[in-house]
DNA sequence: CGTATTCCCTGCACGC
DNA sequence: TGCGTGCAGGGAATAC
């Protein structure tokens, strides 16, 4: 589901959230199997703390307790909302934080992509593979893209979600990003010139932070913890848009497949 | 080695 | 209405 917006959504909601009542009465799971099964002990195991922040990194989510760390991980439909004990609960709530103060945090996630953790020390240690840049951060530029992605001849497209890369662009942003970068997803990477590489870097920055201005995309089943819709779906100008005109020029937009995953792109606006 | 495909899972839109 | 098919924002294993 979420690409780095809507995670830094949900973290920005979260912290709004606990600020309030940040200690974690009890944890109960109502399914452990999660994209990698949870282990008992690991609920067991947060009663009773506090909450001190919650932190970002790639699409990674980071509770931080006073007893610990917990890394959540939302995959494709993972999302968390704030509830009532007496409320009803949905048929994907799979886990339930329930706060000081009687309100719930429960994570929800239909396709049980995601998975939680106990927090290891590093990032490093969260994901099998080597994270890439932030995106947002000011070291991340045209150079050090050109550079991370040197002797690689896939489509740029590929590239730019390469978590190894850069992270937290998904298959969204990345037709958004290109798109306004006015280079073609399928081109390969080798071909890219430093000239399209500093548009790339700009366009990514610029397009993710207005994304989380706006709240990120609410597409399918994305709306943040405090229930609001994110509205940065109604500014897509390529993603979902096959055969309907081009914002800027009206060609019709196409749709191609490129490492399995729909993208799409303006044969007359990108080179 | 790098790159492409497949799989994990449920829900939903679509065509017949 | 009902059923089969394909597809969905991620990531990792497997196959080439």
């Amino acid at each position: 589901m979420p690409e780095l917006p809507e995670v830094e959504t949900v973290r920005r909601s979260l912290t709004e959230m606990l600020k309030e009542n940040p200690e974690i009465e009890q944890v109960i799971c109502r399914r452990k199997d999660l994209r990698f099964p949870l282990p008992l002990k690991f609920f067991s195991s947060w009663k009773g703390c506090r909450i001190l922040w919650v932190e970002r990194r790639a699409k990674y989510l980071l509770i931080l307790t006073d007893i610990g760390g917990l890394v959540c991980h939302l995959g494709m439909t993972g999302n968390f909302r704030l509830i009532e004990r007496s409320e009803e609960r949905r048929t994907h709530d799979h886990v339930e934080f329930w706060l000081k103060g009687g309100a719930v945090l429960v994570y929800e996630d239909p396709r049980r992509f995601g998975f939680m953790l106990k927090w290891p020390g590093s990032w490093d240690k969260v994901s099998r593979e080597p994270m890439g840049s932030e995106p947002l951060d000011e070291a991340w530029t045209a150079e050090e893209l050109k550079l991370s992605i040197k002797g690689r001849k896939g489509p740029i497209k590929t590239l730019l979600m390469d978590q190894k890369i850069v992270v937290g662009i998904g298959n969204i942003y990345a037709s958004e990003i290109l798109f306004k970068s006015g280079v073609r997803p399928k081109r390969s990477a080798a071909r890219v010139k430093l000239q399209e590489f500093e548009r790339i870097t700009f366009y990514s920055k610029q397009v993710l932070r207005a994304a989380i201005e706006g709240g990120g995309s609410s597409i399918r089943d994305f709306h943040s913890p405090q229930g609001a819709d994110g509205g940065f779906q109604n500014q897509h100008q390529v993603y979902d848009r096959e055969d309907k005109p081009c914002v800027v020029c009206s060609t019709p937009i196409r749709r191609i497949v490129l490492s399995g995953r729909s993208t799409f792109w303006c044969p007359k606006c990108q080179t």
